[in-house]
Formats: C-alpha cells, sequence, structure tokens
DNA sequence: TGCCTTTATGCAACTCCTTGCATAGTCCGT
DNA sequence: ACGGACTATGCAAGGAGTTGCATAAAGGCA
C-alpha cells in the first residue's frame, strides 16, 4: 500500500514529525489518503527501522517532545522507485451502493434519509475543495508552477465530487417515482 | 464492514456457494464492492459461526462437493437492521493520486504512461458498464422494475467513470505544456 | 475554578484483507 | 495425449487499518 510512500512524499517536501503529518493528511493529501494518527505513528516507525527515514528528538519547553523525521538516501531512492513503477488501479468499497443495491428490503424514506446525509457530506467536501482551488488560482503564475501536480489531484476531487452530487440527483429523481 | 452485509443481501436473493458468491461479484456488486475469493470463504465461515446463515453439504457427481448457503431468520433481521441503519461515507485510498501529488520528483513521461495505463482501465470498466445497462434498458418494463435500484447504482459507476477520463483528458492537457 | 482544545506520542488487541500454497476431478481444444 | 481453464474449498501467515485506552502539560474561555 501506499500510506508509506505517500509519508515519504510529504517528509521530502519537508521534514516533520507525525503530528504534523496528521494535519498535512487532513490540508491535502487526506483528501484522496486517508490515515489515522495512529496508522501514521505505525508507519513512521516501520519506516525508520526500514531504514528510509531518520528522527531527531527534539525536547521542547512548553510543549510535548517530538521526533522530527526526515528522508535518509535510501528513503529517498526508494520513493524514486516506488514513482517509477506502476500503480494498482484503485479498488472501490463503498457501502452506500451496498445498501442501495439491497435496497428492495427497507424503505424508500430511509433510502432517501440515507442519501441526503451523503448529499450533505459531498457538498461540503465540494465546498472545501473549491475553496482550496480558489486560493490556488488566485496565486501569480509563478508560484502556481510549484503546485501544478498537487493541483491535478485537487481538480480530480472537484470533478469526481461534480460528478457524485450529479447521480444523487438522479436518485433523489428516480426514488420520487 | 460491509462485506458481511453484501453477501447477506446476495444471498437473501438467492441462495448459494462460495464459489457462487464470487461469480456474483464479478458480475456486478463487484463494480462497488471487492473481495478476493480467500475473504469470501472466511467470511461465510464467520457468518455461519454467528448464526446468519446456515449451510447444506451437496455431494456432485462429475464437480467438487459444495456447501449451499442461505439466511437464517437471524441473519435476516441483521440485514434489515443494517439497512435502517446510517453507513459510513466511504473513505478514498488513491494510489494514483499520491503519485501524481508527488509527481515532480519523477519524468513528466512516466506521469502520462501512468495515466495512459489507467485510462485503458477506465474507458474498459466504461464500456462494460455501459453494456450492461443497454441490456437493462432493452428490457420489459415490468422486468425493470425488479432491478430500478442496482440500476442506480450502475449510473454511479457510469457517471463516476465518466468523470475520471474527463479527469484524464484535463491531466493529459496540463502535462503537455 | 473547571472544562475543552491543542500539542505530542504510543501500546494492545482486534478486525479486515491479501498472498501464497494446496488439492483434485472434469471438460475442452489441439 | 497434454495443457489450460473451470469447478470448489480451504489453511497459514502476514500486512493494513481500526478502536480504545493512556499520559501530560499549556492555553483559552466562561
Amino acid at each position: 500500500m501506499s500510506l508509506k510512500h505517500a509519508i515519504l512524499i510529504l517528509l521530502e517536501t519537508e521534514p516533520g514529525s507525525g503530528y504534523d503529518l496528521v494535519k498535512r493528511f487532513k490540508a491535502g493529501l487526506g483528501y484522496f489518503w486517508n490515515a489515522k494518527h495512529q496508522q501514521v505513528y505505525q508507519e513512521l516507525k516501520k519506516l525508520s527501522e526500514a531504514g528510509w527515514l531518520a528522527f531527531a528528538e527534539e525536547t521542547q519547553e512548553t510543549r510535548p517532545d517530538k521526533k522530527v523525521y526526515r528522508l535518509t538516501p535510501a528513503g529517498h531512492s526508494e520513493l524514486l522507485r516506488w514513482l517509477s513503477e506502476p500503480v494498482q488501479p484503485n479498488k472501490i468499497n463503498d457501502a452506500l451502493l451496498v445498501k442501495l443495491f439491497g435496497g428492495e428490503l427497507t424503505s424508500e424514506d430511509n433510502l432517501r434519509a440515507e442519501m441526503g446525509r451523503h448529499v450533505a457530506v459531498h457538498r461540503q467536501t465540494l465546498d472545501s475543495l473549491q475553496a482550496i482551488e480558489r486560493d490556488y488560482l488566485a496565486l501569480p503564475a509563478a508560484q502556481r508552477q510549484g503546485w501544478r501536480l498537487p493541483y491535478l489531484t485537487l481538480r480530480r476531487g472537484i470533478l469526481g465530487e461534480q460528478a457524485w452530487l450529479a447521480w444523487a440527483d438522479e436518485v433523489a429523481l428516480a426514488l420520487k417515482a
């Protein structure tokens, strides 16, 4: 799996602690790669043991001490190796669709309510992605250059959410009849 | 997780063996819920132990013996319970996007090649989904009625794949410059 | 004063899922 | 005659990911 490599990418850009990484996940990568803090800490441990990361313990006065991780040369070449290698197409596991598939066994009200909850979530996700897009587009062209690939991933999120919401409209129509 | 409930839904419609289920997954549900044969067998075992399924061993002459599973009353009510309960919105873990996000570290040729491979897969998925859709739309209205909810899940697949391919066009454009 | 949030890390136990292997007969094409 | 695909099930081991708990100090708000 590529949590490993997501972490390597984030730390390649800038060294940081587990706690930092969790925040960075939430700010960007997290829209298409999920990880709880537990998993991040566990993975950092494994990556250190594998020799791909090194860490320095920083003692802090007013806050808990932290470990700042950075790539080793071995970690860097592992990242390059992974990037050069094909990734498996994504498998989808979507419980909502399972529920809809078996929806004959429950009421339409229930299905409509479920769809409503999900629509709210997707709308909100779309909103935050579009807010990030606005910020990106407001940057001067020179700055935009450095973020052009992450921007493409953002576009994936936006187009994906829009398609999801268009589908939800179809479903709403079908469940009215 | 809802592999459990995907299995309950399939067996509720019609009893069958593990082997049958794997085939049925491939034919429909598998587009949005993935499971290897191993996992299906393991899950069937667990579901039996939990009392949600019962099985009858069928000895066959020319083929290996099989176990035909069907829902118990407890399994049926568990399914109804699950259907009435909200499902968690899906989390996305997409390695391709991780790769693109960190793509500055590799060549554009490599990224274009990767995208090409994925485009081929998504186009093929879209083709098969649309073939299923054509079959569905060719059915008389009375028959369509019974499949209208699974059809909505099919629509999700189609709209999702179309959006994916539209995004791939954007990426192709951006990687040309 | 008391409560919540933020910073910061981690163990332990568990479930979910994957990978590799194993068995064994039948049917089909070449 | 031989190889490959199909039918049918499963063990064993491990990796990926979740859940619940634990610690501990600082800062903000009411």
